[in-house]
DNA sequence: GCGAGAGATCGACGTGTATCGATGGAATCC
DNA sequence: GGATTCCATCGATACACGTCGATCTCTCGC
């Protein structure tokens, strides 16, 4: 994808316009795209479900998948700003993030 | 991708179990990977508050992009199942698919 | 300080995807 | 019938992404 999509629309005058801002779109697609993975959508799901932390040794004994692997969908979630990490010695415990845009925050409760 | 994710899920002890239903997962993956691009977002925005279907060469016009990244796109939403399609002699109109998931409905009423 | 373990990063590989131009199929108009 | 228009599909290309093994960076216990 050579450009964001907003910066490619034209005119528009035939459909009705778009109230969504612009901005907005791409703050979506970015939500969206990390949450459109199964590995990391099982991931909120447990997340979002744990009152507690969760350690992500515990995703990486739960998923049939490589620690490196691991590791890259948990930054991936953290990149999205989804969840918050902290460290504890040698651990690091993940939760869901506790700022979260109102839309972000409808969107996981909706998901799972 | 080799496999879907619930199949890599193992044992499952530490983290609370999951109650989302695994084919849940792969269904939400696949209606979340076809919103989480700009051009499909904005395009779902549009349908969304359109009252009348509409006609697909108003996306191709309102888009800077081929025709037929626009048709892709659309399939992309119709494989989804999020849009319906009419034809109109020559041309398709497009529209909110009118049998939706209550979840995928919650998903877009939280998104667009 | 030193070895060990947890987790993030790096490099590489295969697959998926967004994009385009060209082509094909169907309905319309003359 | 023939030309035209709209839209979907095909083939090709470039880039993004998921995955892994290897490596690096911490922190802890000795």
């Amino acid at each position: 994808m050579k450009a964001a999509a907003h910066e490619r629309v034209k005119g528009v005058s035939s459909p009705p316009a778009m109230p969504m801002a612009l901005a907005r779109v791409d703050q979506s697609v970015v939500v969206l795209k990390a949450l459109a993975d199964p590995t990391r959508l099982q991931m909120i799901g447990i997340l979002k479900r744990s009152p507690e932390p969760v350690c992500i040794c515990d995703f990486t004994a739960a998923f049939d998948l490589s620690q490196p692997t691991i590791s890259h969908h948990m930054g991936k979630l953290r990149k999205a700003g989804l969840v918050d990490v902290s460290k504890a010695g040698i651990w690091a415990y993940y939760r869901l993030a506790g700022r979260l845009e109102p839309k972000t925050r409808a969107l996981l409760d909706v998901l799972a």
